[in-house]
DNA sequence: GCTGAGCCTTGACCCTGTTGGAAGGTCAAC
DNA sequence: GTTGACCTTCCAACAGGGTCAAGGCTCAGC
């Protein structure tokens, strides 16, 4: 079928120019999902998520279509890991790696960010206090005993 | 097709006995889920929510398939609601609802859910604090200004 | 009594945001 | 050859919000 000769070999070559295996990829630097799992603390399942909505590129892969990952990956997962670990959102975060790429940025614009962020905090903050010390102030009126005659319930039935 | 005869009227006044008109069944003191949504503020779209989940029983219906509500209805809406305002999850609701219905219940199940709870909002409470915390701690050591250097992604990025 | 306008309700479906899990198949390594 | 890691795809959770087409209800006008 084929109109030009093939060496053999040659096919094997090209095809492993783009797309190594496994352990030759690795030898190079790169990491599989595991391993960048474990290196940054993030579970493949949503490194895998990640690269689904954008919020990392593309991972290119091996002849047998497992991601590989560089060391630049890695610092960008534990970005990310960070970010959440503050509790920013997906979109808040998206916002941060582009100021993060961005050379250029002004740091007042992480900034307001950041203080934004800090201020829903603080909202929620507030509303579950308020749902606290109701709790508390209803519990405290309730003798939580054997007998049915209770504050709580009465309050929520109005 | 009858094997019967027919008296006119006899199919309405049976079927209206099980499934009323709108207007009949108001004058009933019944509510539609329009008229329930606004008197208990929670949306026509929950009501039928927490039916499909059994938080409240079936309705009954029209004639036409509308739902009809009485008041004991709404009370029962009014306490889901007030609960959610407290933040309790729909499965502590659901025992909510449960040891309101029970006039045997001991006032002491309900207190310990209610601390349980408080105890929950508290934990949750301090991470969005300690977040906080790290946020607005960041936020001071950054200048804000036109300058790239910003020591929040600086510590984002580890 | 009839018709149309303008609401209201119905069920079904998709969306939010983040994570876990399961199924069914392929690959690598021991 | 077996086992574990990885692949994709789909489903689930939470507590709702939004939208759609189809049909019911009420009231004004004729």
């Amino acid at each position: 079928m084929a109109v030009t000769t093939n060496y053999e070999g040659i096919d094997d070559m090209v095809r492993q120019a783009q797309r190594p295996e496994l352990a030759d990829a690795k030898q190079q630097g790169f990491h599989n999902i595991g391993d960048a799992s474990t290196a940054t603390g993030v579970s493949a399942k949503m490194i895998r998520h990640y690269e689904g909505v954008g919020l990392i590129p593309k991972a290119s892969r091996t002849f047998a279509g497992y991601r590989l990952y560089a060391d630049t990956d890695l610092h960008r997962l534990r970005f990310i890991k960070r970010s959440r670990n503050l509790g920013f959102s997906m979109k808040q975060i998206e916002t941060l790696l582009a100021l993060w790429s961005d050379q250029h940025r002004a740091s007042s614009e992480v900034k307001k960010l950041a203080q934004a962020h800090a201020a829903e905090l603080g909202e929620k903050i507030r509303e579950m206090q308020a749902m606290q010390r109701t709790l508390i102030d209803l519990s405290m009126h309730c003798r939580g005993n054997q007998r049915p005659d209770c504050p709580i319930l009465d309050d929520l039935a109005g």
